[in-house]
RNA sequence: GCCGCGGUGGUGGAAUGGUAGACACGCAGGACUUAAAAUCCUGUGAUUGAAUAGAUCAUGAGAGUUCGACUCUCUCCCGCGGCACCA
């Protein structure tokens, strides 16, 4: 074959890699010793849409697959593989609008989504491949579940839900978008009080804290998880409430500012507190009080958000005591205080608070200041009490602590006198809700409990029983008010209770689509199609839980590279931690921290600069982009043009640039074949350490994810190559080429492997070959280009060997020069010389 | 408001204390061709200049540290992402 046409060879090599398993990991990584021999590679899996892969993803798949083969060659036990995460929102209602079962489509979506994966060269192993909707596989889920349940992770209750009128199911906290809407519909979520499983996730608030910090992940990605965890330091004061017919005798505000104590003149509940709660069914509460609440826990909260960005408020006819000054203060309901922060109760300061100062003016309430602040630096608006002042100062009208710094000494006082007087005590609190893990929804793993009416309580399924299968129904639209699709499953329903051997109930819910993503890369080190063992995994799994998650588990364990868009910076990555470290305190695993190190990718946008959307027919399919170019071309470009996490828009005329290179490349190796046939080479010493240098650039740039460098730096050899000599002559020994060949094998893999057969006459694969050795120790003397400064300015250069640039025989030259002479002559100067970098004359 | 990331030619970007603009796209001119495509060669930050002489300016703005700053420090502006009546 003469021209470089990559569609005539790509997919010889596809058949042929797939025939060989050239890619499949062929063993377990040795044990402890050698544990950094191992690599394991993971890509975010993907749910297999009915559109297929778009040009977005090969950029990370692409990605992973460098590194894969490039810790493959350096003779790493590799792990690379891939599935698909099908359960889910996404699917079911792409499968309701089609009319069609997503049992029935997802399969085919598949399909499609593999043909594509294997056109892009991607070297996964895909004896692994694995959908969490296989029963062998959610019967596993399953398994865990009820592990957790077992362990008292998990519980039901009924509790107020987001809830999403669309797709008619509740959510988790973190599905929920800030303007209100659900993540995967964009519709808006409303609340609604629904029974419903959930994962006491809040129990591992410290642990998945603590784990970030070992983490080698971007920064921004730790720091969203820290701040969803949200741990906050402050103290819990004690109000005693007056006359108060509530169980509650006193009510408890938490503060990070209890400094401002003597400045309290009122106190706020939020309208789901617990005291209003006893004292609204215990009918000892006002109606005007009662109707406010009520009209507050209705609301949507899209109402909410658009309604209450002005605070509202009501007194309850209650009034509380100052602790500290023993005054008494009103007790008011408002909707600017949550619940789900601190104790849902807050302490009214006004006078060094916006909010409360807002409140208070609004209802004319006290301003107590009890910190000073200086004249001058303030704003003339706090003096008129237009506002409120949260800056340094001094402590006044608090007692014992007046004259102290309100932000040190009498702060750190104040608290200790609190806790002494047993008024406060420390307390944590966090963002951080429980995870609510049941949706009233088809499309997702049965939750293996159930309900016994004469034992009146829920149970699991026996493990033997395990996978719980779904059934296959020909109606699955969600029900209305939050009942589960599977409720018209009558048959499925029936149950025997495991305690008593009664008649039981099946729970009707399903797991979220976390629940298949939070486990999977554990299932890959075991799982293989080709034994046939999936069907043996449950049972292997009851006789004996901890040998079956031993050994191929902790083996590959910890994924080394985990790689994936920054959308999951939370949701997928948090439920993942915390079952590895609930699993690791179960004994099952060997760890805690599941994934080592992470890399986002960027998006790719149209050329249009927007979104790739059906809608805008702007979307580039990868299948044409390979017709045309080749598959090479394509992975070159989307590792090319950029760093790898950064945004990008799509550009075809820059891929004609990697395309080009590969046909350079392509050209040069064609000579080796007529040197076969006594072609002549006239090896070239600097072409052999530049060669080695880029050796040595793309080996590091690699495992620093800068694939855009590594690319250059190779584009940058062929220009020299070039240089070294006319196209057909050779300027580089065979055995030196062929290193040049393998450091862009991983890059593009189709190209390197035909020519590696055809033109370099290796039979064998290039992707299984070894990774070459690189040397920097040369003998050539190399020229170096030294740059000549006056006081820090560039005024000439000065080139010559690398064995010469000895500082007086650089300085001599350097005075030699006319531009410098001119500027040195008949002065007083120093100079400063960085070995074969730069000379800086600096007049005096 | 708070947290994180970023701001460099016509464009994507490179350089993390040492010649700013590697590499690529685009553009211009040329070669080859009947012609086009493909390919190859040359040029390409701005201003000034006949100049491939030289000079001046230039990495969001301003200050600082340094012989020397895209790079380090401070202040500010802008963009993107996340969080937020967080008490």
């Amino acid at each position: 074959m003469l021209k470089f046409i990559p569609r005539e060879f790509e997919k010889k090599w596809i058949e042929r890699w797939e025939k060989e398993k050239t890619y499949s990991a062929k063993s377990l990584p040795p044990a402890s010793t050698a544990k950094n021999k191992k690599m394991y590679v993971l890509d975010m899996f993907p749910y297999p849409s009915g559109a297929g892969l778009h040009v977005g993803h090969p950029r990370g798949y692409t990605a992973t697959d460098i590194i894969t083969r490039y810790y493959r060659m350096k003779g790493y036990a590799v792990l690379h593989p891939i599935g698909w995460d099908a359960f889910g929102l996404p699917a079911e209602n792409t499968a309701i609008k089609a009319k069609k079962n997503p049992q029935d489509m997802v399969p085919a979506n598949i399909a499609n989504f593999k043909r594509q994966m294997m056109m892009l060269g991607l070297s996964y192993d895909w004896s692994r491949e694995l959908a969490t909707t296989d029963p062998h596989y959610y019967g596993l889920t399953q398994w865990l579940f009820i592990q957790f349940y077992k362990r008292g992770l998990l519980y039901k209750k009924n509790t107020p839900v987001y809830y999403c009128p669309y797709c008619k199911t509740g959510l988790a906290e973190e599905e929920v978008l800030p303007n209100g809407t659900h993540e995967r519909c964009g519709n808006q979520i409303t609340r609604k009080e629904l029974p419903q499983w959930i994962f006491k996730i809040t129990s591992y608030a410290d642990s998945l804290l603590a784990g970030l910090k070992d983490l080698k992940w971007p920064p921004g990605i730790i720091e969203m998880q820290r701040n969803w965890i949200g741990k906050d330091k402050g103290l819990s004061i004690v109000f005693p409430v007056e006359n108060s017919t509530a169980s509650f005798s006193h009510l408890t505000v938490w503060t990070k500012y209890w400094e401002t104590v003597f400045g309290v003149t009122f106190l706020v509940v939020s309208p789901e507190h617990e005291w209003l709660k006893q004292l609204i069914s215990k009918n000892k509460i006002n109606k005007e009080v009662r109707e406010y609440v009520h009209k507050l826990l209705t609301k949507t909260d899209e109402q909410r958000l658009k309604e209450e960005k002005v605070k509202t408020g009501v007194f309850t006819g209650y009034y509380a005591v100052n602790p500290v000054s023993g005054q008494k203060i009103p007790i008011w309901v408002a909707n600017y205080v949550l619940m789900n922060v601190g104790t849902g109760a807050v302490m009214g300061v006004p006078a060094h608070d916006p909010r409360d100062f807002e409140f208070a003016k609004k209802y004319r309430l006290p301003v107590v200041q009890v910190v000073t602040y200086k004249d001058k630096k303030i704003d003339e608006r706090v003096k008129k009490e237009e506002m409120s002042y949260e800056g340094e100062g001094e402590l006044i009208n608090s007692g014992q602590f007046n004259g102290l710094s309100a932000s040190g000494e009498g702060k750190k006082k104040i608290a200790e006198w609190l806790i002494a007087s047993n008024i406060a005590s420390w307390k944590t609190t966090y963002h951080l809700r429980d995870w609510i893990f049941s949706r009233q929804r088809y499309w997702g793993e049965p939750i293996p409990m159930v309900y016994c009416k004469k034992c009146a309580k829920w149970q699991p399924i026996p493990e033997k029983d395990l996978p719980l299968r779904l059934p296959y129904l020909k109606s699955y639209q969600p029900g209305e008010d939050g009942g589960s699709p599977l409720l018209q499953a009558k048959d499925w329903l029936a149950a025997t209770c495991p305690h008593c051997g009664g008649e039981a109930i099946r729970e009707s819910d399903t797991m979220p689509n976390w629940a298949g993503s939070c486990w999977y890369f554990l299932a890959f080190t075991f799982w293989n199609n080709e034994s046939g063992d999936a069907a043996k995994f449950l049972d292997r799994l009851n006789s004996s839980p901890a040998d079956f998650f031993s050994e191929a588990v902790s083996r590959w364990l910890p994924v080394d590279w985990y790689v994936g868009g920054a959308e999951h910076a939370v949701l997928h990555l948090l439920y993942a931690r915390f079952w590895m470290h609930a699993l690791n305190d179960m004994g099952l695993v060997n760890f805690r921290e599941p994934f080592l190190r992470l890399r986002n990718v960027g998006m790719i946008l149209a050329e249009d600069l927007r979104k790739m959307s059906k809608s805008f027919g702007n979307v580039i399919n990868p299948d044409d982009v390979i017709n045309e170019y080749g598959a090479d071309a394509l992975r070159l470009y989307e590792m090319f043009i950029a760093p790898f996490s950064q945004e990008i828009s799509w550009s075809t005329a820059a891929l004609q640039g990697t395309f080009r290179f590969l046909k350079r490349v392509w050209e040069k190796f064609k000579a080796y074949q007529a040197e076969g046939r006594g072609g002549k080479v006239k090896a070239d010493a600097r072409l052999v350490l530049k060669l080695n240098k880029t050796l040595a650039k793309v080996s590091e740039d690699i495992v620093e994810f800068k694939f855009n460098t590594a690319i250059a730096a190779m584009m940058e050899f062929i220009n020299e190559w070039d240089k070294a000599g006319a196209v057909h002559e050779l300027s580089l020994e065979k055995s030196q080429a062929v290193k040049f060949l393998k450091i862009l094998a991983p890059f593009a893999p189709f190209t390197t492997e035909e020519i590696w057969y055809e033109f370099m006459e290796d039979k064998s694969s290039i992707h299984l070959s070894a990774w070459p050795e690189y040397s920097l120790d040369t003998t050539v003397d190399e020229e170096v280009t030294i740059a000549l400064q006056i006081g820090g300015k560039l005024r000439d250069t000065l080139t010559l060997l690398k064995s010469q640039a000895e500082e007086p025989v650089v300085r001599s030259r350097a005075l030699a020069s006319e531009k410098i002479k001119r500027y040195v002559e008949g002065k007083k100067y120093r100079v400063i010389y960085v070995r074969n970098k730069v000379m800086n004359f600096v007049i005096r």
